[in-house]
RNA sequence: GCCACUGUGGCUUAGGGGUAUAGCAUCCCAUUGGUAAUGGGAAGGUCGGGAGUUCAAAUCUCCCCAGUGGCUCCA
């Protein structure tokens, strides 16, 4: 029997017989339990199963390794489906891929709720227990076909991505058998620690007028505390939640008599929210902005001439019909920006003009899709347009790009990263304007993060319709990713709304590129994401009561009060609790408003002009003189910082 | 919009065919208290809305509405 050599990790290359088995050789160098799933074999991903034949190298991918998880999920994917058609007979399996934390299938069935949800896990686990082989088998396309010829779905995909190559691959475990390329986990018994979570229903390649599907979805580990890790990961991001958080602060609210996706700012809410606006004056008056405000809604013919109503009309609200025309709600602000870039004659020494607003906009989200103050009907944006030319675009960008980094910073968040989101070639239909401009300036936007040293990610399909875009994705608690701040470029509205400007040479120029930026996304979204950052213990600048004043007893009303109106005079919010409960109590009771400060006032405090501090996250101190305390609070305020300046000294 | 699940006083919640639990909050009385539950008492809901089945419905059925998770979409 020939020999042939195999290299594996940093060891000596070893001598095997021919045709020996990946999974043999990885049990005879690492043993047993090697944690590994499948190997790289040449830089390839194979089973266990597959044979070697040449001198080659050897690596295990193992179980909790990004690529091992994904086998396993993968693997997992196909544990569900054979429970499911074992289940359910007339169910069709057709696409079940791995993704983050876990894997979904989609089956052409009825529906199933929660009950058959655990029926499928026991089947599952039942099958986990019997240990299967997964076993891969080749066939030729007649082969294949038989395979799957009682399942339409499979066929589609068969036809479209085996195509002109010649046979491909199945994995059977115990009577089930799929299609696929594999690699798998070499036994259901790798396949322990998973959950089924929820159903969906998702379409067949996601069109809504081809059938509808219902989608299983689960998560699955490689080890019992990667499973456990990610449950109180959900868990954890439960009480970060900004609608629990929000009900508990009185931030907002919702009402169904005013309608689903319609907030109401309440006092505490809309304390935050014109702090960030004021926030957003500052800086922009530093940057150079003017600040307009624009009509709610506006005649069709100004949303026709931007384009959006043929691109974008199933996100606007339905017309309304006056005495003198149609008129639309409107879903965003830059065709009236232009409207006021176009008001007068404009000069090149005028350039970059910068239009800011505060407006709210109105889209028709689906009404499935609405959720707290992450997704609604109504935002309150921090817009503006910026009308410049070409060679001002790059500056204009890394100001932006540059204001987005000092926001977040100001704000605390770090858990970001910038995207270059560009438009999708094979889909040309979705966008207005030429190839050749979409390809120029996608590639200056690149050269901008670039010369900025900025990291980023490329995604195609992501574009606006009008210009391709910098997003800045925010990772939610739960490790989702969501698009939080952008910075667009629009090369479309200059011929759109004919706008232009006198150049250098007195000729009238209409080179005007128009960048869209909204880098505090809308108020309803980042008020969202600051509440789950925080835990709604706001820094003190935010904070909708900044200091909870909390007497020992009736005897110390008059010193609250005076300490109150102290407060108050230096500008800081502030609140009085004198009511006749215990201490204990009264603390109890304000924590759940998340004061940045509680103040504690008693004989000590009243006889000493002192103050006791309770601070956000618990620490307390004791005799701090009230002038020191208001000048290291109203300082902490103005600086907006994060931290808390009142150090405790003792606990 | 589509699929699943959920909907009980301000909040959290028990119950699940014979007209409703409890805790917190609220109000009153006592207590004047030193940093996450002082004691006692009172008031408050017809069980998301509507229709039906039944002698009888919060409890079963149907239709709406809303919330949650997901599809889709997206700031």
């Amino acid at each position: 029997m020939s020999m042939i050599s195999v290299e594996i990790g940093s060891e000596e290359p070893h001598e095997y017989a021919n045709g020996i088995s990946v999974g043999e050789v990885i049990l005879n160098v690492h043993g047993k339990r090697s944690g590994a799933v499948a190997a790289l074999v040449d830089g390839i991903e194979r089973d266990f199963s597959y044979e070697l034949e040449t001198d080659c190298s050897v690596e295990p991918i193992l179980g909790d390794s990004d690529a091992g998880l994904y086998i396993l999920r993968h693997s997992c994917a196909h544990l569900l489906a054979q429970a499911v058609t074992e289940l359910f007979p007339d169910a069709k399996p057709t696409i079940g891929p791995p993704i983050d934390h876990g894997f979904y299938y989609d089956f052409y069935m009825d529906p199933i709720g929660d009950e058959e949800l655990r029926v499928i896990e026991k089947k599952m686990n039942e099958h986990v227990r019997a240990n299967h082989k997964i076993v891969r088998e080749e066939f030729d396309n007649a082969g294949l076909r038989e395979v799957i010829a009682d399942n339409k779905f499979k066929l589609e995909i068969m036809d479209e991505k085996i195509g002109e190559e010649v046979g491909s691959s199945a994995y059977r475990q115990g009577d089930f058998i799929d299609m696929c390329r594999g690699p798998h986990a070499p036994s259901t018994s790798h396949l322990r620690f998973f959950k089924l979570t929820s159903t969906s229903q998702a379409y067949w390649r996601a069109d809504s007028k081809r059938e509808p599907l219902t989608r299983i979805y689960g998560m699955c580990y490689a080890t019992k505390e990667g499973l456990k890790a990610r449950q109180q990961q959900i868990q954890e991001a439960g009480k970060r939640d900004h609608k629990k958080i929000g009900k508990e602060m009185e931030l907002y609210m919702i009402d169904e008599l005013i309608g689903k996706g319609l907030p109401v700012w309440l006092p505490n809410g809309e304390i935050l929210k014109s702090e960030i606006e004021r926030f957003a004056v500052e800086t922009e008056e530093t940057y150079g902005y003017d600040r307009v405000t624009t009509p709610v809604l506006a005649k069709q013919q100004l949303f026709e001439c931007s384009g959006h109503l043929p691109h974008y009309a199933d996100s606007m609200y339905p017309p309304m019909e006056m005495d003198d025309g149609t008129y639309y709600l409107k879903a965003m602000n830059c065709p009236m920006h232009h409207l006021v870039f176009r008001n007068k004659k404009r000069s090149y020494r005028d350039l970059p003009i910068r239009i800011a607003e505060y407006g709210t906009v109105y889209r028709n989200e689906l009404s499935g899709t609405l959720t707290g103050l992450l997704r609604v009907r109504m935002l309150s944006m921090n817009d503006a347009h910026i009308y410049c030319t070409l060679d001002q675009v790059a500056s204009e960008f890394a100001d932006n790009i540059r204001m987005v980094q000092d926001y977040y910073a100001t704000f605390g968040f770090t858990n970001y990263h910038f995207r270059l989101s560009l438009w999708d070639p094979e889909n040309t239909d979705k966008y207005i304007g030429q190839h050749e401009t979409w390809e120029a300036t996608q590639n200056h936007l690149r050269k901008i993060l670039d010369d900025l040293g900025v990291d980023y990610v490329e995604a195609v399909g992501e574009a606006a319709f009008y210009g391709p875009k910098i997003d800045i994705q925010f990772t939610t608690a739960l490790g989702r990713e969501e698009s939080m701040s952008t910075i667009q470029l629009d090369f479309a509205a200059k011929e759109r709304f004919e706008l232009s400007y006198k150049d250098e040479t007195g000729a009238e120029n209409s080179e005007v590129f128009v960048i869209h930026r909204a880098p505090l996304s809308t108020h309803e979204r980042f008020v969202a994401f600051l509440t789950e950052h925080w835990i709604g213990n706001f820094p003190t600048w935010l904070s909708p009561i900044q200091v909870q004043v909390i007497t020992i007893s009736e005897k110390h009303k008059e010193y609250a009060a005076e300490v109150s109106a102290a407060l108050k005079t230096a500008g800081v919010r502030v609140k009085v609790d004198d009511s006749d409960a215990t201490i204990g109590k009264k603390i109890r009771m304000h924590r759940k408003m998340r004061p940045a400060y509680m103040l504690i006032l008693g004989e000590e405090e009243a006889t000493g002009s002192t103050v006791s501090i309770r601070a956000r996250n618990g620490d307390q101190c004791k005799g701090i003189s009230l002038n020191d305390f208001i000048s290291q609070i109203s300082e902490e305020i103005s600086n907006r910082s994060g931290e808390l300046a009142l150090v405790p000294s003792e606990k």
